[in-house]
DNA sequence: CATACATATGATTGCGCAATCATTATTTGC
DNA sequence: GCAAATAATGATTGCGCAATCATATGTATG
């Protein structure tokens, strides 16, 4: 039994009891004197429409402050508009410049970005995943290459752009934009050796791409000749408490380095507290070498040496890249793979 | 009872070029033998389902790597599972914890977040919040009690539970979680002018909330008889630089403060750096204060003295309020306001 | 043993929008 | 001057799911 006619009732109530939510295309129409579907052109494909009944429209819109339901218009477009951004830590975190970057060209295009914090685990990568997927994200962006095999599945089989970030491989699942750890480790060893240092250490935290430089570094110094290099490696996220803490373990592990080469600017700056702390001078008793070279490795003192990445280009290309997938749908895919590349900054700690 | 059902319905297509996105409540009703809606209620309601029937969909669901579509569930529920969080900034933030903790609490819960970055701007605030009320978040998460009028008049005609977080005021729009930044002002005077510190300077950024702590501040030593406190205020956000130039325009305008009041941890580092530089002692020439006891306040060197929030403590009451506002949709909601207070952290540098 | 009552499942409908195709004005070409 | 092309608008349908109501079983109660 069809309900009766709420057309009947042509008036839409304008009272303020209705809320943002209440209003829809058809209220729209209504008020602007044309169908459903051209205040939809108006508002998706202006260009379409005529400057006259765009303006019936927009004057209607503004009218009943209507707010498009993006919930409908996923479903019937296929299109959700959203961008699935997982990042290991948002804390103080070598990610920020760049998610950052990301989300502000992905918002001016009209899209927006849901952040999934993973902690490192794998495993939580995988259930943010399950969970986010059924929004229907129109792109995917990870850290790193490195994820657990029902994650590289479900990608996969999803069909989603997906962009792996922050790393470099062989075999990524789709579009890779980020750098080579190893290359970082290998430049490192190779520019600290030039500078003069033999005596080095590591404090670095345990994850995948933390570990990658590590070893770079330490293969690249037994090249050079160094066969001992005492390393402090710890689990992340990486705060300056490991920094301290790190060059406290070494130290009392009998280490005389030259030189303590971090994970991340964060771990250099702990390095340099504690440092301070004993009364050593840096460079003359220890020098410290960082990586990612955040605002702060400039302003800290003594100014530190790291490894600039420029998250914002990064973060920068990834959304560009995407945006271009989201424009050429059907088209042909080319296969995408940036090396964002990396420069060495040197500064007074090393 | 054999699982006829699965075999005898072969319209289904299991192959692999299915895409994850490809199958719907109706291929897994089929597969399962029972009616969409009975799968419906066994992946929502389970309560309502006999263990018979929920294990042919649970073997159902898994066969076809089933994946519910939220924004078809969202427009027919009316309900998103969607919570927008908004920060003035995430990077090297006062915030992280807080929105952390909040993220966790409510994904463990079902719902995800979805991060909207204002930059301290009323303006990006506005326009964000109209970019995401159309996803129909079920609640709105704002940093602050500062809005734009268009903003306030969005918030409240949406219907939406909003959480202002972070400050407190007479006003709120809904609910209000956060603290007193005069209580902080006042209290830190009080305390360090207790200690015996008589020539106080401030650095700090021109965030409402900031300028709030520091106007209590003054107002508060002037009551004590303390009239001159050279102030640096500037455009937030607020990195170590600004905390470096802040105590270089103090000393250069003749200031000679015994301690200089920072609104952030961040600032406070910059100035300890910056007296570092130029070989003053902490605290014997130069004391500092610190605000929001990052995790990284006790580890610097000297271990700075500071204000502690507990940003996760309040994110995890976010979380709980609205999710029990989520739960009891219709019924009558009492007015909360909840005051997280503060705590003053005595350490070295001041 | 009949009434009430709970439990388990199904049929129908509509959420708000855009895709698709159809239709009507308006212009262009030669 | 008339067919063909173009521009502008509309009618219908279905996206995938949950709300609502209806129905079919069983189970207690006096």
């Amino acid at each position: 039994m069809p309900r009766q006619s709420i057309d009947k009732d042509s008036e839409i109530p304008l009272d303020k009891t209705r809320q943002a939510s209440g209003f829809t295309l058809i209220d729209v129409a209504k008020v602007a004197g044309v169908s459903p579907i051209t205040v939809s052109r108006a508002l998706n494909r202006p260009e379409l429409v005529s400057d006259q009944t765009l303006e019936k429209v927009r004057r209607a819109v503004a009218l009943v402050g209507y707010i498009p339901n993006m919930l409908a218009g996923g479903l019937a477009s296929k299109q959700s508009k959203l961008v699935a951004v997982f990042v290991p830590t948002i804390a103080h975190s070598i990610f920020s410049d760049m998610v950052q970057a990301l989300m502000d060209q992905l918002g001016e295009a009209g899209y927006q970005s849901i952040l999934g914090v993973t902690g490192y685990s794998l495993e939580k990568e995988e259930s943010l995943l399950g969970a986010i997927l059924g929004r229907r994200p129109d792109g995917i962006v990870l850290m790193g290459t490195e994820h657990s095999a029902l994650t590289r599945q479900r990608l996969v089989s999803s069909g989603i752009p997906v962009v792996e970030a922050w790393d470099f491989c062989e075999d990524p699942i789709d579009i890779l934009i980020g750098f080579s750890h190893e290359a970082v480790g290998k430049a490192v060893a190779d520019h600290l050796h030039a500078k003069g240092y033999r005596r080095f250490s590591v404090v670095s935290a345990g994850d995948p791409r933390g570990i990658k430089r590590c070893k770079a570094l330490v293969n690249e110094l037994r090249e050079l000749g160094i066969m001992d290099v005492p390393q402090v490696i710890f689990p992340p996220p990486a705060t300056l408490k490991e920094g301290r803490e790190g060059l406290s373990q070494l130290l009392s592990e009998g280490a005389k380095p030259e030189i303590v080469v971090c994970s991340s600017d964060t771990v250099a700056q702990g390095v340099l507290a504690e440092a301070a702390s004993r009364g050593l001078r840096v460079p003359e008793d220890i020098a410290v070498m960082g990586f990612g070279d955040l605002g702060s490795a400039a302003q800290v003192y003594p100014a530190l040496s790291s490894v600039r990445l420029d998250g914002a280009r990064v973060g920068g290309l990834i959304a560009s890249v995407l945006l271009e997938r989201f424009r050429n749908q059907g088209a042909h895919q080319a296969q995408v793979r940036i090396d964002t590349g990396f420069t060495l900054i040197d500064r007074v700690s090393a």
